[in-house]
DNA sequence: AGCACGCCGACT
DNA sequence: GTCGGCGTGCTC
């Protein structure tokens, strides 16, 4: 018998770890967080060593690990404890969390490589960047100077004009920007800042200081920066790149190639990499020398993980502050209300932009009725008006409408017909297809958002034969459709996801937004985050009303988020440019939620909101889990949910936990590609009683098997 | 979760 | 006579 096992967490939903012996010669490599190859049934899995211990429950069915992939770096110490604890707090295996996280090619233990493979090239490519990058630093610091104004290092790279040419002197800061960073400079041990400031304040500028001034002070320490998911454009690396290029810096992206996300990973998991900015997975990137976190636009649902384990980014990253004693920074002009409650609590330490940087004013809101006021194309008289103007002014306007499309639903006006998806319980959505070059009959196609069904027009009703069916309400390709009818001279341009399918097209229209190309941009979400468009002038939001009236209590939250982001695309450029209008159509003008949006008065609104959910017992005063069942009947779905809450309500007993229980209820969407969905909520006003049920709750639950599939979402985002 | 093994219906 | 359905057992 082996004188030391392994205990190895594998991607299984079972168990926490498996034994395995340690031959001698592996001993000194084989520690806690290093990576290992291991025999698994018929073949071989990569597993991260949690423990080494002397004795096995099952050490006659122990096999010997196959290999210690030394060439991975060591995890270090608060990446395991980070680990353990989403293991815990999820209800997920050690191993579903961990193993998910290294690379796919350094997942088969070939992680040499062929020469010119492109994990070779660009692992080459980063270290060529590092060391220029280190010798622009080491340049610098030749000059002498302590403090980080910075505008001398403004034209490091004159070589090259990549970086779009623009002269890098740093911004002067803002007296509220000076104290925020001044603020930051000063902490050196765990604290989380939220950092709350309106749109166009400057918080990016902050951010750079500050990560400037930690990569200055400390020449090993590293920087983590977590965006959204579409923040992370060519656009912010190339900022990035040409403020702190002194620095070797890693973009962790899931769309990054799998050789480009190897090479940045390790570099990061070396300590090579200062500055590692990537999407919510690099949460859980090893990182040696962590010196602080920064998670921008903190509120953003993009940062829960909506597959494997459900974890959420911005909570992870506290926890791993902690755990490695550093500062987080949360930013955000529209903060969630768990966050903002947290700083109104005095748990977060709260820094307050209020102006804009460049001297801009916020743009004028304007609410415009809908009822009683005609429209053509969907837009109002004085909506049309204000775009007319804009346009004669050769200033841009920006319509927004959240839905993609031509419109939401086709109608059979004889019968009553309506384009319902036949796999789930939601309509499909009718999309003009095809560049319509001139001359080609533009065509039609009913898609599916949920399943992506896509099917043809049918000619005329499937149930009554009549001829005329009529498209109901509007999405962006109509309203693209309608401006041009309206205003035939100007040049539009529309983004929503449909249009970002091809690469690097979303790319070209912000550019050519930005080179003036365009009047009218028309779009989504997508617009509004994040985009600095010059001569944009005036948003006019085409329906606001999706967001006041839902059955999800998030629902105005989002909404104010929304609302607030894309107006803050208005007239940012200040100087003696024109103030920013932003006219959002409605049918509830005098909505409570739009008086806090016309002042600008987000923090108004928090609190209002805040009081809210005190009085209605909802988050952030109360913890929730979901449990979600899909089967193929909705009944089975139900029973099985049934069943699980009455076992739940037995520990919760006998646990004397105080854990509301809801009845199991079809989800608001029940049906998603044949598939009948139901979900129970469980509540708790504390975290403790609700996660000590789970605990006892979900890992008997595992073990059982059930044709039905079922997973738990712990502080679920949407009921 | 995978994957194998193992017993009962419609096809060459 | 087989191909294949998914029930249940196991993986250190």
């Amino acid at each position: 018998m082996p004188d030391l096992y392994a205990q190895v967490a594998l991607d299984m939903p079972i168990g926490d770890h498996f034994d395995y012996q340690l031959p001698p010669e592996a001993v000194s490599l084989a520690v806690p967080g290093r990576w290992v190859l291991v025999p698994w049934s018929q073949g071989r899995r990569v597993g991260v060593i949690v423990d080494i211990v002397d004795t096995s429950a099952v050490a006659e069915r122990t096999r010997p690990i196959i290999r210690v992939l030394d060439e991975v770096p060591l995890a270090p110490r608060g990446w395991l404890e980070l680990a353990r604890f989403a293991a815990g707090y999820y209800h997920r295996s050690l191993g579903e969390v961990l193993v998910p996280t290294l690379p796919k090619l350094l997942r088969n233990g070939s992680v040499t490589g062929t020469r010119g493979s492109p994990f070779t090239r660009a692992t080459r490519r980063f270290e060529v960047e590092r060391r220029a990058a280190v010798q622009r630093g080491s340049e610098r610091s030749g000059e002498g100077s302590g403090k980080s104004g910075g505008d001398s290092s403004g034209d490091s790279d004159g070589k090259r004009g990549n970086e779009v040419g623009d002269k890098k002197a740093a911004p002067e800061l803002t007296v509220e920007q000076q104290q925020a960073l001044d603020t930051l400079s000063a902490e050196r041990g765990f604290a989380v800042f939220l950092l709350h400031g309106i749109t166009g304040s400057g918080k990016t500028e902050v951010y750079l200081r500050w990560i400037e001034q930690l990569l200055d002070r400390d020449p090993t320490g590293q920087v983590l920066m977590l965006v959204p998911e579409i923040a992370l454009t060519p656009q912010l690396s190339a900022q990035l790149k040409a403020r702190l290029g002194r620095h070797p810096i890693a973009i962790l992206h899931s769309d990054v190639a799998d050789g480009e996300r190897a090479a940045a990973w390790l570099a990061a998991a070396r300590g090579e990499a200062r500055l590692v900015i990537g999407t919510r997975l690099s949460v859980l990137t090893p990182l040696p020398a962590l010196t602080a976190i920064v998670v921008d636009e903190e509120h953003d649902a993009s940062y829960k993980q909506q597959e494997g384990v459900h974890y959420s980014a911005r909570d992870l990253a506290i926890v791993l502050a902690a755990e490695c004693k550093v500062p987080v920074v949360l930013g955000s002009a529209t903060p969630s209300l768990e966050s903002w409650g947290r700083a109104r609590a005095g748990r977060y330490r709260l820094l307050s932009l209020t102006e804009r940087a460049t001297g801009a004013s916020l743009p004028s809101i304007r609410i415009q009725p809908l009822r009683g006021h005609p429209q053509e194309q969907g837009l109002t008289s004085p909506a049309r008006q204000a775009i007319a103007e804009t346009l004669a002014r050769s200033e841009q306007a920006l319509v927004f409408i959240n839905r993609r499309g031509y419109a939401p639903v086709l109608c059979c006006e004889a019968c009553g017909w309506l384009s319902a998806c036949d796999a789930c319980s939601a309509y499909r959505v009718l999309h003009r297809s095809g560049a319509s070059r001139a001359g080609t009959p533009s065509r039609y196609r009913l898609v599916c958002h949920h399943c992506a069904l896509e099917t043809t027009v049918p000619r005329t009703c499937p149930t009554c034969g009549n001829i005329d069916l009529q498209a109901l309400g509007r999405g962006t390709q109509r309203i693209e459709e309608g401006l041009a009818q309206l205003f035939p001279q100007a040049r539009i341009a529309r983004l929503d996801r449909d249009v970002a399918r091809r690469r690097g097209a979303a790319e070209a229209v912000i550019d050519a937004a930005r080179a003036g190309e365009v009047d009218l941009l028309v779009g989504t979400q997508m617009l509004a985050k994040g985009h600095d468009f010059e001569r944009l002038t005036l948003v006019v939001v085409v329906d606001a009303d999706a967001g006041l009236f839902s059955s999800d209590f998030r629902a105005p939250e989002r909404l104010f988020a929304t609302l607030t982001q894309v107006a803050g695309r208005a007239g940012r450029a200040g100087g003696q440019a024109r103030q920013g209008e932003v006219l959002i159509q409605t049918r509830y003008p005098d909505h409570p939620l739009f008086e806090y949006l016309c002042r600008h008065d987000y923090a108004g609104f928090a609190d209002q909101q805040l009081e809210d959910r005190r009085g209605m017992n909802l988050p952030p005063f109360m913890y929730q889990a979901l449990l979600r069942a899909e089967a193929d009947a909705i009944a089975d779905a139900l029973g099985f949910l049934g069943q699980a809450r009455d076992a739940a309500r037995e520990i919760a007993a006998s646990l004397g936990a105080d854990v509301r229980l809801y009845d199991p209820v079809p989800m608001p969407i029940a049906r998603i590609a044949g598939k009948e969905r139901a979900q129970l909520l469980l509540e708790s006003a504390s975290r403790k009683a609700l996660q000590a049920l789970l605990e006892r709750w979900i890992t008997p639950m595992r073990q059982s098997r059930s044709k039905v599939r079922w997973q738990i979402e712990v502080d679920p985002l949407e009921i």
